[in-house]
DNA sequence: AACTCGAACTTGTCTGTACAGGCTACCGTC
DNA sequence: GACGGTAGCCTGTACAGACAAGTTCGAGTT
């Protein structure tokens, strides 16, 4: 049983997907959209305050809401996973873990992990591909309590979070992510097929469970060009944030 | 007169941020929060889920909601304009405008504005500065339709974003971030003070006006290790997006 | 023809109520 | 002491009504 609100969002989502509301045009009001779909103003609204925050929409007191975008975003889920998002563009993903070992969390990894420093994660040096050419390197650490699970995982395993969440239920719920970048070191030049020096994208990232602990933090080295990200905000709802280098 | 939802916002996220209700630790529930600021639960929940998005805090059915993190995600208006976020970190920004010019928008520009292909546009190759050394290259085109009140400007304008909404009104509203890294080229190596080839961020943005028309695309580079972007999402509210490069 | 004013409409805000479903802590049993 | 079940709490969802504040558009006036 599906609920009502997020019913009602994914249909508007598909309709302005599909052409239905082109970019710039109307929506129709609230009390219009409450008849249409037999629900209340109440339920209709939080229905359409998800396409705004996904910025979808524009909306000011008053004036009708306009549509600003065709294009949705991606589910969180879809980001989180390498192998899902490849999927959904068509694309083989591949992997490779070079090393892992247990091993005593530094300050910073610590930190990040919000453990004391010391204690025992789970490191893994994982190549990622696209169609069989290497896009990304992957400095992954995993929190204690769930590397034994990640030990488990075969090297090659394509997609590692859907195999976490099939073996022990684990969803990721929560994921800040801090993005830079940098010229290419030896390890990069060779893994990733290119010259040392060239420009590459990094994307530091802590994802956290749905109880609120830290389950995993990685630095991700993308090819240029293979890879980019795209953040949509408003006033209403922003997420990114200028950070100091 | 602010909003009873916004001033309860407001007051959660600077007690979180104060250390009253520490990272981990439960926030009250709806009905104590209701008593505490005599509200309605409703208008307590539209509070909480502001600081949902901002991906503050975390929720699950049943449980009390959790604090994730006490660092609050920038405004929109800060992330928008260079000099407010500078200020907001005790920088002096500085700007000066290298070339500016009338011109016909070509394909992807006139795409990215919404505007008929060969529409007057205003272009303005700008460099930014942060304690005095440069950051930033800024290729930005304006609609025309604001592009005289960026003219009339002053070439060392600290705060683009401040000047237009003082002289015309204009807020932006909505923006939509493409971030990837390239290397640098001649004229990036120029005026950022760095070697040809070396890693830039690059953030391809479109700002959109209250009304969804866009007002202005523009390409940004930055000089590596001295501005990052951090974003943070979650299951119910994702802004981020992994694109093709 | 240009302008002003107002009515109708639309979104934003707030309250109150009700029920469903997940979570926790306590209590009694084995 | 370990285990299981349940009552009470908490969040998620949904509905109905009311007013505030901003927008739009047309009628009437200048």
């Amino acid at each position: 049983m599906t609920r009502r609100h997020q019913q009602i969002a994914d249909d508007l989502r598909s309709a302005i997907a599909d052409g239905r509301y082109p970019v710039g045009s109307a929506l129709p009001s609230d009390a219009e959209l409450a008849a249409a779909y037999d629900a209340s103003r109440g339920t209709v609204r939080q229905a359409v305050s998800a396409l705004l925050a996904e910025g979808m929409i524009g909306s000011r007191q008053g004036a009708r809401r306009t549509v600003l975008t065709t294009t949705p975003s991606q589910s969180f889920t879809e980001l989180r996973s390498f192998a899902q998002w490849a999927a959904s563009g068509g694309h083989a993903a591949g992997g490779l873990v070079l090393e892992s070992a247990w091993e005593a969390a530094g300050g910073d990894t610590a930190a990040r992990l919000q453990v004391p420093t010391g204690a025992r994660v789970f490191r893994v040096l994982r190549v990622r591909t696209l169609d069989g050419d290497p896009v990304l390197l992957e400095r992954a650490v995993y929190a204690g309590w769930i590397g034994s699970a990640v030990e488990r995982l075969p090297p090659d395993c394509v997609s590692v979070t859907r195999r976490l969440n099939e073996d022990t239920g684990l969803v990721f719920t929560h994921g800040e992510h801090h993005i830079d970048a940098l010229a290419a070191g030896t390890l990069e030049a060779r893994h990733l097929e290119l010259r040392r020096g060239s420009p590459l994208l990094r994307v530091r990232r802590t994802t956290t469970a749905q109880d609120g602990r830290p389950v995993e933090t990685s630095d991700d080295r993308y090819r240029p060009g293979s890879v980019a990200f795209t953040v949509r905000n408003s006033l209403q709802a922003n997420s990114l944030t200028r950070t100091e280098g």
